[in-house]
DNA sequence: TCCAATTACATAAGAATCTTATGTATATTT
DNA sequence: AAATATACATAAGATTCTTATGTAATTGGA
C-alpha cells in the first residue's frame, strides 16, 4: 500500500481517467475497480471519493444516473464531453509531471562519466 | 510549469533526494537547483521550503550549519545518516508509486489485442 | 550613485486535499 | 442470526501547500 500522502493531488486525474476508460460507474465500484488496477496498492476512501465526485459533477465534468437496484438507489457516474477533454488535459499533465519525477529521482550529481 | 497540486506530497522526497545527491545546500540554493533540474517546471515557494526544512531539522533527518557571507547568515542543511537512510525509503515508494500511476495511464479498457 | 532586481531568511493566514469517524440502510454469506 | 459486504453521505480534523507579508543585505545596470 503506498503512503497515503503520494496520492494528494493526482487522485482527480485517477478518478477521471478510470471513468474514461471504465465507462460508466458507480462510487464503490469506481474503488474496487483501481484497488484491483493498482494491484490493491490504492485504497480511495469514501470520505474523499463522494466529496470529490460530487465537485466534479457540480463542476460539468461529470453527469449521474441513479438506478434502483432492488431497494437501494446507485448513482452512476459518467464523463461528459466537457469531462473527457479535461481529462485528456490532465493525463498529460500528469505524465509531464512524472517525467520530471524520474529525472530528479535519476539525478546523480557525482556519477562518474565512464 | 507542472500545476502545483502535484506537488502534495512529493515535494518532501523531492527536497530529500535532491539534498541527498547535491549535498550539503542552502535553502534558497535548493529552490534553484529543483528549478534547474526540472527544466524551470518545479519552483518550489519559500512558505513552502522553509517550513519543511524546519520540520525535517525537528525530525532528526537533517543537520544545519550557519555560515557568515558578508553579514548575512546563510543556513546549509545536509541529510543526517537518519535522513539518508530514510531517503532511499521514500525513493523507492515513490518510484513504486509512479510505476502504478503509469499502470492506471496505461489501462485501457476496450483496448482491441490484435 | 541610486534604484531595481536578486539573494536569503522567516512566519502567518488561508486554500485545497486528504483521513478518520460516524451515520444510515440493504444485501449477501456463513 | 450475525457478520461481512455493498452503497451512499457528511462532518471534523490533519496535512500540505499557496499567497501574502516582513526584514535585510547584495549586486547589476542606467
Amino acid at each position: 500500500m503506498h503512503s497515503s500522502e503520494l496520492l494528494k493531488g493526482t487522485l482527480k486525474t485517477i478518478v477521471m481517467k478510470v471513468l474514461k476508460e471504465g465507462g460508466r460507474m458507480y462510487g464503490y465500484e469506481l474503488v474496487q475497480r483501481v484497488k484491483e488496477i493498482s494491484e490493491d496498492t490504492i485504497q480511495i476512501t469514501e470520505g474523499a471519493l463522494y466529496p470529490l465526485l460530487h465537485a466534479l459533477e457540480l463542476a460539468g465534468e461529470l453527469k449521474t444516473e441513479k438506478e434502483m437496484i432492488g431497494k437501494r438507489v446507485r448513482k452512476y457516474y459518467s464523463l461528459t464531453p466537457q469531462g473527457k477533454t479535461e481529462t485528456k488535459a490532465r493525463v498529460k499533465e500528469l505524465e509531464a509531471f512524472i517525467e520530471t519525477l524520474k529525472i530528479i529521482l535519476e539525478w546523480e550529481k557525482n556519477k562518474l562519466h565512464a
